[in-house]
DNA sequence: ACCCAAAATGCAAGAGCTTACATTTCCACT
DNA sequence: AGTGGAAATGTAAGCTCTTGCATTTTGGGT
């Protein structure tokens, strides 16, 4: 009997309740538009033969996925995953599922990404930043698929974003250690190609350097991939300049982290012969030794809105609004003034 | 003109090139089968109208999707990144897509994902560890969808898969430090239920303790759910007994990192006042400070060679097979011998 | 009993692609 | 120039679901 069948199709069910497959795709789509008796049958028959709607076929005949994809630029580390968390629990409630993928913080390999999840009739996009070849945003506005830019808030432009100011934010830490005292800085940046938030937080530093009078030669900048062992490569270079710096802001707690790991193994008492801070506050942040004085940003209210902000587009056809939330500085251990020489 | 289609489709591109849509679709999947001048007229169809093929309607038409899907504990920690890097690498070569998904370690949750998974027709699918409702399998095995399971060996099962044999592991490291002259032990441990790795572990750990000729009323374990702030917690708690032990073997190296960060809070040194050891030697261990003793897991390997296996498995038909890697202790700073009190 | 609107169900046409099979085109040889 | 077989292309069915429209059933009201 059909019990056998791998993998049975609507038609099978309709069979087995005798009913047509009309009928039965009501049924899954809605009990109620069914009478009673017909329900019974229905149900039974689908889970005796062990039906499961296929998806593609779905997909195809109602042009909608309920699927939304995030690209974000890495898996590897924490920083994007609680805010992604908090995306697909709110998408969840929607009744959405969202696919993620990974770019590896490389353009192509993200364009790419994207294409893909456009095929597999994506509802909508989530990528992170703006940073990306115009042609990527006119293909999904042809298509008429929603995209909602995260981690970078953006006043002016035509996609919507939900964000902060990665400018502000970091001049406002730099500001920080510049009223301390300090003179020499090192940055140690996230990557800065096909990516505007490590760009606008190094802008933002020589704002803060513009705004206190300091001369930019006395910012150093480097840009490693983002990983620990990099950021504590990074900070060995600073340091072997002829002049060290006593504080090195990173683009991120990763990063700092590393530093601060390096600053140890040479030797160097943070935030005594050192400062070090990061940026995102992930948990990592509150655990290194000195805790990190970094910029906290609201991972999980971002995915939350940002979710948010995207059913609106779906379900409304609305054109998306921006966002800008605020960040803070997280004074924790890792910066001090520098000592005296 | 076309060029307005919102989303072109394949009969799009093959009227404007004048030819049927067979010949476009052979030129899309092998443009050597269509001769050059044809190639070029497609070629040219193609980027006019900015054509991408339609993922769910090819699904339908081949009955393959050219995806697996990856089911993962949780996305918040580095633990699986690296492994699922490698894994997606892998397919990659082999021109396969990897959707990854996340349970929050909730078995409902992961049931569902597997389920959803399947609805999006992947080809195979990768779920971390043995432990679920057999009815999955037998689904999954109904539909002859090809499963691999990776972070876990076991040699006795259907499935196949791709791990390590945790509890001689985590064996070895409890046996190492019996031996360093330790008596309690307190175990911080991953969740337990649904999770057969971290009750391999615990278990491993008791299999040390006998082996030693220690009562198992000397360990004490807890096992929170999976956080650095989890760990500092549960190291409080076992701190606050009676007899403190000497030693804190924990299921991971978050929880580690999250004990030795309490530690250093409670002003204890670490090893000489308690040790504490880590599994999973992530990059978090090399950094953490003192740096973590720990159980080193070829991750990186465990996704590449269960992308092979799935591969293998799914060109070939063949039943799949099961790997057994190695782990090994590596020896940092974290672990030392019980302060003669 | 009978009528009729409302409710339930059925029919069949898509949705966009692949592919077996049929047809046409091409070219090397005789 | 004529032929045969390979290469290129076309035709149309099929994959699994949804849904507009047509048809049948139901049940309350007279």
């Amino acid at each position: 009997m059909s019990k056998l069948c791998p993998t049975p199709a609507l038609a099978d069910v309709a069979k087995l309740a005798g009913v047509s497959t009309a009928t039965v795709s009501r049924y899954l789509n809605d009990p109620n538009r069914v009478v009673e008796a017909t329900r019974q049958r229905e149900l039974k028959a689908v889970d005796r033969l062990g039906y499961t709607p296929n998806f593609a076929a779905r997909v195809m005949a109602v042009k909608r996925s309920w699927t939304i994809g995030a690209i974000i630029p890495t898996m590897e580390n924490a920083i994007f995953a609680r805010g992604l968390q908090a995306f697909q629990e709110e998408l969840h409630q929607h009744g959405y599922t969202v696919l993620v993928s990974s770019s590896a913080y490389d353009p192509e390999l993200e364009a790419e990404k994207i294409r893909t999840l456009v095929a597999h009739d994506a509802d909508g996009v989530l990528p992170i930043g703006h940073d990306r070849d115009p042609k990527i945003y006119k293909d999904l506005a042809r298509r008429d698929i929603p995209v909602m830019n995260a981690w970078s808030f953006m006043a002016y432009t035509q996609i919507a974003s939900v964000g902060f100011d990665n400018r502000a934010a970091m001049a406002e830490l730099a500001n920080r250690a510049i009223r301390l005292g300090h003179q020499r800085i090192g940055v140690i940046s996230d990557i800065t190609t096909g990516n505007e938030r490590a760009r606008l937080r190094i802008e933002g530093i020589r704002d803060a350097a513009r705004q206190n009078g300091l001369s930019l030669s006395n910012l150093t900048i480097l840009d490693p991939p983002y990983q620990i062992e990099n950021g504590a490569e990074a900070f060995s270079k600073l340091m072997s300049q002829g002049i060290r710096p006593k504080v090195i802001l990173c683009g991120n707690d990763v990063l700092a982290v590393g530093a601060l790991h390096r600053a140890r193994d040479m030797g160097l008492k943070v935030p005594k012969d050192v400062s070090v801070t990061g940026f995102d506050d992930i948990e990592l942040a509150r655990v290194a030794a000195p805790a990190l004085t970094t910029v906290h940003v609201p991972h999980r209210e971002m995915g939350r809105r940002a979710a948010a902000a995207l059913v609106d587009m779906l379900e409304n056809r609305t054109p998306g609004a921006s966002t800008r939330l605020a960040t803070h500085i997280v004074e924790r251990q890792s910066l001090g003034p520098p000592a005296s020489t």
